[in-house]
DNA sequence: CCTCCACCGGAACGTGAGGAGT
DNA sequence: ACTCCTCACGTTCCGGTGGAGG
């Protein structure tokens, strides 16, 4: 490698293109700041402010106004001689129990809570107790708060709401992060009244407001000189046609960063965005792939396997007996044809497969499927998969007898 | 106009895994 | 350790579907 041991001349500080990268300045979310600020200030004024929930969809900076706010309220209440703990909890943290004990560790600065294995109840009185063990004003940010509330009920807001009235010293409120700007319409009518949140909504970025985020990153995160005229324009252009995501387009920046850099090129073309763009889709859809359950990925196999036949069509029947003949061949239960017509729908709404439906007269009703990805790699994929690397030793004559 | 193809998709039910409460 | 509940996954049963061919 001819750039082993110089520095890239490419990036300066690439990680200031990561999604965790908080800069100095949030441009376009002035408004939604400001709102933020100015609830939270309560905490150092009154002592503890009310609930926020600010909804947005991905990539439009609500994680990041969160942590901005809640790291300017830490030092505003150090200079008032104020402990103001602002903590943020990824999505990872998955249960009730977990967050309890993530809580009051990250509260004590040390792991005496264990993170399973005692009641939800237990959790919550040692997470209180950590809580106010000394005078701190506790800000909680909750992302993912819709897929928490989904999967574990709304009775971790009630008890944290109810907080408030045990704790002697302390105090608590909670941000909540959701995509999902409805979720909180199937809230219990006792959570919804004791929860009295503020929201906050976050609006996709249109293309100038992402170019401009852009041209603020770049200016850290690559050397001088290192983008040609244009690149910016088409990263903002490509990610506001995607719904202006902000953190898709500060990847397909970084993506077309590196393409150009693995390149040896000391500048960034309009050209590596395009692939970065590419390169960015086939990733996502091997991601969807891999996280398939096993029928779906036989299923999927099926398809690709019609699809390479050169058919001019294919219809459910064509996928169904290949796929019951994959299926016997690596000893995974059959399913009916029922489920099979679920699973091909589900594969059709991610957008892998497209089935529309037919009407042929004597010949019945059925459905046209075609694939919707990348033949090659989406095969690569699968095959990948330890079930159906057996596979991968058919070629195209061999595995017609699937068919 | 009627039939009938070949599958669609709703409804109800069975099963097993995993969490909550006791 | 236990019961109870919920949830995802699958199955069985069955009425429904538009149009080519009679």
């Amino acid at each position: 490698m001819k750039t082993a041991f110089t520095p890239s001349g490419i990036f300066r500080a690439k990680k200031t293109l990561y999604e965790e990268f908080v800069p100095d300045e949030l441009p376009h979310r002035e408004k939604e700041i400001e709102e933020l600020s100015h609830n939270l200030i309560d905490v150092i004024k009154e002592g503890r402010s009310s609930n926020v929930l600010c909804f947005g969809k991905s990539g439009t900076g609500k994680t990041a106004c969160v942590k901005y706010v809640g790291e300017r309220m830490h030092t505003q209440g150090a200079k008032e001689n104020i402990t103001v703990k602002h903590l943020y909890i990824p999505p990872e943290i998955d249960t009730e129990p977990e967050l309890y004990s993530f809580v009051g560790n990250e509260i004590a600065e040390k792991n005496t809570i264990p993170r399973r294995g005692l009641s939800t109840g237990a959790m919550f009185s040692m997470m209180k107790e950590a809580i106010d063990k000394k005078p701190q004003r506790v800000i909680l940010t909750l992302d993912e708060i819709d897929l928490f509330f989904k999967r574990h009920g709304d009775t971790f807001l009630y008890n944290l709401t109810r907080i408030n009235s045990k704790l002697k010293q302390s105090t608590l409120c909670f941000i909540g992060i959701s995509n999902d700007l409805k979720f909180t319409e199937r809230f219990d009518p006792r959570v919804k009244s004791s929860l009295n949140a503020r929201e906050i909504i976050f609006p996709p970025y249109n293309a100038v407001q992402l170019q401009d985020i852009l041209k603020q990153r770049a200016a850290i995160a690559f050397n001088e000189n290192a983008m040609s005229g244009g690149v910016l324009q088409l990263c903002a252009a490509l990610s506001s046609q995607e719904h202006g995501d902000a953190r898709k387009a500060l990847e397909l920046l970084r993506v077309a960063g590196e393409i150009a850099e693995e390149e040896g090129r000391a500048k960034v073309l309009e050209a590596d965005v395009r692939k970065a763009h590419s390169k960015i889709e086939v990733d996502r859809t091997s991601e969807v792939i891999k996280s398939l359950p096993a029928q779906s990925k036989l299923l999927l196999l099926s398809v690709i396997f019609n699809e390479e036949s050169a058919k001019p069509e294919i219809y459910t029947s064509d996928v169904y007996n290949t796929y019951r003949n994959l299926a016997k061949e690596v000893a995974v239960t059959v399913l009916k044809q029922r489920r099979i017509t679920d699973l091909i729908n589900e594969l059709n709404m991610l957008g892998i497969i497209t089935a529309h439906p037919l009407y042929r007269g004597k010949l019945g009703r059925t459905k046209e499927i075609a694939l919707n990805i990348d033949i090659e790699s989406a095969k690569e994929t699968l095959l990948r998969d330890p079930t159906l690397s057996s596979f991968a030793a058919y070629k195209e004559p061999v595995q017609k007898r699937f068919l």
